[in-house]
DNA sequence: GCAAGGTC
């Protein structure tokens, strides 16, 4: 029997196709990375009884990156990246291992159907399938069609079944215009990113953001939140005059009027109209109007929309609301949270969805209400042929959720009662007075019935006293009228949510990658975010927009997108060809680069009033070893020392404090030794900065230091240090903290693991000699005759702190509290030690690597 | 260390 291989976008997606297809029998199970389910079942395929076996990817399988050694900034020229830097599509993440997966689940299948999302990154993904797929699939007669796509509009039974009836062709031109997409956003991004952050970077030392990046879509976002800083800036407030009447109403209630005029700007005419109108003592009502008016219930919840909620109404940024709402979708709390559609799909089950809320303590009152008298028909909405709208998929409660994840769903829940609603009805009611020449209105809302505003409270009309019941003719008293003196207020700076708007509305980004460019401009420092959710733009932010804007103003402009996007749209639709459009506008891009640096001086003159040189920053700490002259300590990231004699720049390691060490040397190059430390519990070694950018020995890369270091008689190296391998990693080395005493540490070079041991020993030093058992260094420890805990008053005792009884009760393993569990092995990951022991990375050198005793030592170790 | 786009 042949087998049909069918590939969805995403793992949710295969599951409901799947279950729509198979009419819910299908057989499922996890694929092998994880992520990733295979579902099975029988059916026919082209006339014929057949396998089906549904499954997914994770998105996109492939990512475009530069070859290996173009990615190192110090040797390459950005300009070359335009052109001469060869491009490579690596794995997106390796760890999914997603081709391996394909090729496993799609080997030996016969057919194969494209159910990815019908987009055009779906369409490359498509391709991306069909790479790792085909070669791995039967071969059949050149003449039998074996790759088909399926184009659905809406999860549906309808629209899945249709789809499968009538299978298409994958398009291979809107696959190219993401090709070239994808191309150019990472050529113009990553050299115009690579050019700013070392012009920048190699001039001033208090830039406080380590990179200064440039792509399509963050600088323009920036240039959003500048814009409005700019407006702000050159606001000049005008003073401009109203005039406010008040006539006496029944029972000692008096009613404020609104000028029919609104204001004027001369002072002169508003005394003019206040001297016609102030000595009148009636105010006769010229006409009345009442009309009902609606207020209308929400559209179904999308993913902008509510990320504009969270922002505005929640105070939760967008990166944070969709980290919350994907946690509630994979709870099983909500539906899907990325989505464009507003509209719900025709035979979505509104009242199931309603009825699991009808015993909320919250809400059940009106779910319960809207079950018994009928829901309204939500409004039609946008079909954007993705995802139906985000709605609650069983109901929760507060202790059941908690903090931002219920306030979310509370928020979900709450907008989809709302959409099946009645809108909110209300009577407007005006009154037109005329005092002298001159005429006044007051109006006043008061609410019908509330319909959706119940659920929605925050929506609902505020309480207004009723106006007085009056007629055509009517006359008031007037209490008084007055000329009130005002002025123009600027705009404030931009909410998140105005900013998600403005995104939309200039198709910067996608629902998906909103957040992600907000977030990009955060913590690079362009913006901060302010009380209310309202982003200021830094200094650093200002300074790179108004350059741009001095520079090459398209840099900056919300089109740099869209007209990128046309000439794609073309490649799409088959009307230019790929290479031409993109080599064309990688041209484009190459001019405006090398206009830009030529022109660099621009921004320079705006970055020399906000930041000070290197030279001028920080405070000297260390000697340089070719002019013995103090360099000095740039604490702002990224944190260097700036020889300013010498005007060389020599990084450190980041995240932590750097003191100087001792005023001891280098022995290879002359410069004073500084020591990194993570923080009090953490670990610390010193390092020498011009070998830890300029690596003395082979065997050793940029970035290492003395605990890592090959020096064989430096007394701060690995190699006179060094004790044995790590009890937990694969590749590092334990080695003796010459500074950490009283509480004396050994920490693992490359790891997070420290062991602290012989506490109070007053001298703790590495012997020649190693353990004739396990070959690791033996440890030379001398303790204060009062405090010393070896046994019969022995104050010094020599042995391997793997091996030796004496030893045992005086070491403890711990993990540097300031390593990322995460990316470390933490406890956790214990179990897995044993596994690959003894191997070691060739060329690496392991001066006293113990035997495999290993599982013995972790033991005696916790 | 860079971009933006998918999604876990």
């Amino acid at each position: 029997m042949k087998t049909v291989f069918m590939v969805a976008e995403k793992p949710s997606l295969a599951q409901s196709i799947a279950k729509i297809l198979s009419r819910g029998s299908m057989s499922s199970h996890k694929g092998l990375n994880g992520a990733c389910s295979v579902h099975e079942y029988m059916g026919t395929f082209a006339g014929q009884p057949v396998r089906f076996k549904m499954t997914s990817v994770c998105g996109h399988v492939m990512t475009l990156d530069f070859l290996g050694k173009y990615n190192k900034w110090d040797k390459v020229d950005p300009a070359e990246l335009f052109s001469q830097a060869p491009t490579e599509k690596k794995e997106a993440n390796p760890k999914l291992n997603m081709v391996k997966f394909l090729q496993v689940e799609g080997r030996g299948c016969d057919y194969i159907v494209l159910w990815l999302d019908c987009d055009k990154e779906g369409e490359n993904i498509c391709f991306e399938v069909l790479d790792a797929v085909l070669p791995v699939m039967n071969k059949v007669h050149s003449s039998e069609k074996t790759v088909f796509r399926a184009r659905f509009s809406s999860i549906t039974d309808t629209d899945i079944c249709n789809a499968m009836a009538c299978l298409g062709e994958p398009d291979h031109n809107e696959a190219l215009s993401v090709d070239a997409r994808q191309e150019l956003d990472l050529r113009i991004g990553c050299a115009f990113t690579r050019f700013q952050t070392k012009y920048f970077q190699g001039k001033y030392g208090d830039l406080d953001s380590s990179l200064i990046s440039f792509g399509p879509c963050q600088t323009p976002t920036l240039g959003f939140c500048v814009e409005r800083h700019d407006k702000i800036q050159s606001f000049k407030p005008e003073t401009y005059w109203v005039l406010q009447a008040k006539v006496n109403a029944e029972k000692d209630k008096s009613l404020l009027l609104d000028w029919d005029r609104v204001r004027v700007f001369d002072r002169e005419i508003a005394q003019m109209f206040l001297n016609m109108t102030k000595l009148e003592k009636e105010a006769q009502v010229e006409s009345t109007s009442k009309k009902e008016k609606a207020k209308q219930r929400p559209l179904a919840l999308n993913t902008v929309e509510m990320l504009r909620v969270a922002s505005s109404a929640l105070g939760m940024g967008p990166q944070h609301a969709m980290q919350t709402a994907e946690r509630l979708y994979t709870q099983g709390y909500i539906s899907y949270p990325r989505t464009e559609t507003t509209h719900y799909p025709e035979n979505f089950d509104l009242k199931g969805s309603l009825r699991q809320q009808a015993n909320h303590p919250y809400w059940a009152d009106t779910v319960k209400q809207l079950l018994t008298e009928g829901i309204n028909r939500p409004r039609k909405g946008h079909d954007a042929g993705d995802h139906p709208p985000i709605t609650p998929m069983r109901s929760a409660t507060e202790e059941e959720l908690g903090g931002d994840a219920w306030r979310l769903y509370e928020y979900i829940t709450r907008h989809f009662i709302a959409t099946v609603s009645h809108d909110c009805k209300y009577l407007q009611s005006t009154i037109s007075f005329r005092i002298g020449p001159e005429l006044f209105t007051c109006s006043g809302k008061t609410v019908i019935s509330p319909g959706f505003t119940e659920i929605m409270p925050w929506q609902s009309i505020p309480l207004e006293e009723s106006l007085p019941t009056c007629q055509r003719g009517d006359t008031f008293s007037v209490g008084e009228v007055k000329m009130l003196e005002k002025q123009t207020s600027p705009p404030d700076y931009l909410t998140e949510a105005e900013l998600i708007t403005l995104m939309e509305k200039h198709g910067i980004g996608t629902d998906a990658s909103i957040p992600v460019h907000i977030n990009n401009i955060c913590q690079r420092n362009y913006v901060s975010v302010e009380s209310g959710r309202r982003l200021k733009p830094t200094n650093l932010g200002i300074v790179l927009v108004h350059g741009y804007y001095k520079i090459d103003a398209e840099l900056v402009l919300p089109t740099i997108r869209s007209a990128v996007e046309k000439q794609l749209n073309l490649i799409a639709q088959g009307r230019a060809d790929y290479r031409q459009v993109l080599g064309h506008t990688l041209d484009v891009f190459k001019r405006k680069f090398h206009y830009f640096v030529d022109s660099i001086a621009g921004m320079d003159e705006l970055m020399e009033v906000s930041f000070s040189p290197l030279a001028a920053t920080g405070k000297p700490l260390s000697r340089c070893g070719k002019c013995h002259r103090f360099m000095k300590y740039i604490q702002a990231k990224p944190s260097r020392l700036h020889c300013s004699h010498c005007d060389e720049t020599y990084t450190l390691p980041q995240n932590g404090t750097i003191k100087l060490y001792k005023e001891l040397r280098c022995p290879l190059d002359d410069f004073e030794l500084v020591l990194w430390s993570s923080g009090s519990r953490g670990k610390s070694y010193p390092l020498c900065p011009y070998c830890y950018n300029h690596p003395p020995f082979r065997d050793m890369k940029k970035g290492m230091g003395c605990n890592e270091c090959t020096h064989p008689t430096c007394q701060h190296s690995l190699s006179m240090l060094g004790i044995g391998q790590c009890v937990e990693c694969e590749s590092g080395i334990l080695v003796l903290d010459p500074t950490s005493g009283p509480k004396w540490k050994v920490a693992c070079n490359k790891c997070n693991v420290v062991a602290h041991c012989f506490e109070n020993a007053h001298r703790v030093r590495v012997s020649a000699d190693t353990c004739n058992a396990c070959e690791a260094a033996l440890l030379d420890v001398d303790f204060n005759k009062a405090k010393s805990p070896l046994p019969g008053d022995e104050t010094q005792h020599t042995g391997c702190v793997f091996c030796d009884p004496v030893f045992q009760e005086l070491v403890e393993l711990k993990h540097a509290a300031s390593c990322h569990p995460m990316h470390r092995g933490g406890p956790g990951r214990r179990q897995g030690r044993g596994r690959a022991r003894g191997r070691r990375p060739p060329g690496k050198p392991n001066p006293r690597r113990p035997k495999d005793k290993m599982s013995a030592l972790a033991a005696y170790f916790v």
